[in-house]
DNA sequence: TAAAATATTGATATATAATAGTTAAAACGA
DNA sequence: TCGTTTTAACTATTATATATCAATATTTTA
């Protein structure tokens, strides 16, 4: 509850950046998870346990998250969940947004930016292993002319940058 | 051996671009091959048969190829490869910049860029499994100015374009 | 509400991708 | 040729992901 300026601040609009070790968490899930409820309201998605509980995992941090851990995490609370189960929870959040897959890590991360479906960028950090979402107006703009250029017809991108966090480059 | 304008013509300078089923793809294997052979003697690394092998596998298209179809091509050849023998190989030639990995298809691709170790930025054909490397200064650019802005230092990029190539998108 | 249709999850098996660790063979340098 | 180093083979295992079919839950339709 701190620095909150009112129910549209700056942090509600997608938690852009990296948030280090020490800040409210607590509202990056809520968040996520009232996003998540109302899109899915709103498209006529069903948001069921399952699918909730798997995005709140992923949420638990701002670092990406592998499959098998999910799955481990789950079969912790009850029965013995199987990796069907977890990857086709995954596929739902993917297709509606709320997830995105980090092909270079083989691995799966929130999504903090806005309700379209977009082309996600991301910066990793090779030391603490968060992952910061971007908003590459700048990135996508030199993508479609380049690929212009060759007369490619660009469908999906992936653009992924590791390297060092602002907090983990000043240690 | 169309459109040769000389032995130093464009296409030697790296066989950018997308290069359809119809051109004299001899020719690319060939510089491959030399100009791992000449980069390895100047290092002082062994380009030895199974490397060799390896790397003409990955070039025998401008397709991605997958690390288990070269382990299945190799067994056809001699007796049964086994998967580290592949690794091993792959992991030589991508530290020598001469094989890219493709992290959105968890394949391999013959590096067509210049000499220096760096960082490649690939369009993909969905439709005909085509890779070509970029030449993007654009697109690193606009990285560099995004990471900047977030403070962040970039080590390593992934940059992975899916889409059509011109062919497939015209046809 | 009951029955039918649809969507979701469970369970088993298997496919695909990659690495660890140990031993054997080949290449190289003295 | 001996000893050192590098490379490759072999066995085993880990990690990632999907196919398939059965069971259950939800929604729709009658």
């Amino acid at each position: 509850m701190t620095k909150t300026t009112g129910p549209k601040s700056d942090d509600a609009e997608g938690k852009r950046g990296f948030q280090g070790p020490a800040h409210a968490h607590g509202r990056c899930i809520g968040q996520a998870l009232d996003r998540a409820e109302s899109l899915c309201r709103q498209r006529g998605a069903r948001l069921t346990r399952m699918r909730r509980r798997v995005l709140e995992l992923i949420w638990d941090s701002h670092k990406s998250v592998k499959a098998y851990d999910l799955l481990d995490r789950l079969s912790e609370t009850e029965s013995s969940v199987r990796p069907p189960t977890v990857y086709r929870a995954l596929k739902f959040l993917i297709a509606h947004g709320l997830v995105h897959r980090v092909d270079s890590l083989n691995a799966f991360i929130g999504c903090s930016g806005s309700d379209e479906l977009h082309n996600a960028q991301f910066l990793i950090c090779q030391k603490c292993g968060e992952v910061s979402e971007m908003d590459g107006a700048g990135i996508d703009q030199a993508v479609a002319r380049q690929a212009a250029a060759a007369g490619f017809t660009v469908r999906r991108q992936t653009v992924e940058l590791h390297g060092e966090c602002p907090a983990c480059a000043a240690s």
